[in-house]
DNA sequence: CCCTTGACGTAAC
DNA sequence: CGTTACGCCAAGG
């Protein structure tokens, strides 16, 4: 794994908004890593414990079992709430946004 | 070198 | 909503 690449990822993560969320596919794209979401997740799990990882949720709004408790209780923190185990998409910065109409 | 395991994502049933 | 299947990729057995 490259250092430059996880520096990247964590620089891309550091500069989410508290307030505001994230996806791990979306953290990949801005930190030039198409396609690589597990990716983003490998490197929150290992350097990332300094990082504001609780901004980043998956693309449908949901948290990793192991993590969930300790997600929603950050995010509570910060103004944000989960309903129902997911985060409302009022919520989410820059995440999916298909289907309006 | 092959196989298994994930803080993932999208599409199809 | 839940499960399958596939795509993606690094680390550890």
């Amino acid at each position: 794994m490259d250092e430059e690449t996880v520096e990247r990822v964590r620089a891309v993560v550091a500069a989410i908004p508290p307030g505001e969320t994230s996806t791990y596919g979306e953290v990949a794209e801005q930190a030039g890593l198409p396609g690589r979401a597990r990716l983003v997740g490998k490197i929150l799990s290992e350097d990332g414990a300094d990082l504001p990882w609780h901004r980043v949720l998956r693309a449908n709004g949901t948290s990793a079992p192991h993590i969930a408790h300790e997600q929603a209780e950050r995010l509570r923190a910060e103004g944000i709430l989960m309903v129902d185990g997911r985060l409302p998409r009022e919520h989410r910065r820059t995440a999916d946004r298909r289907r309006e109409s």
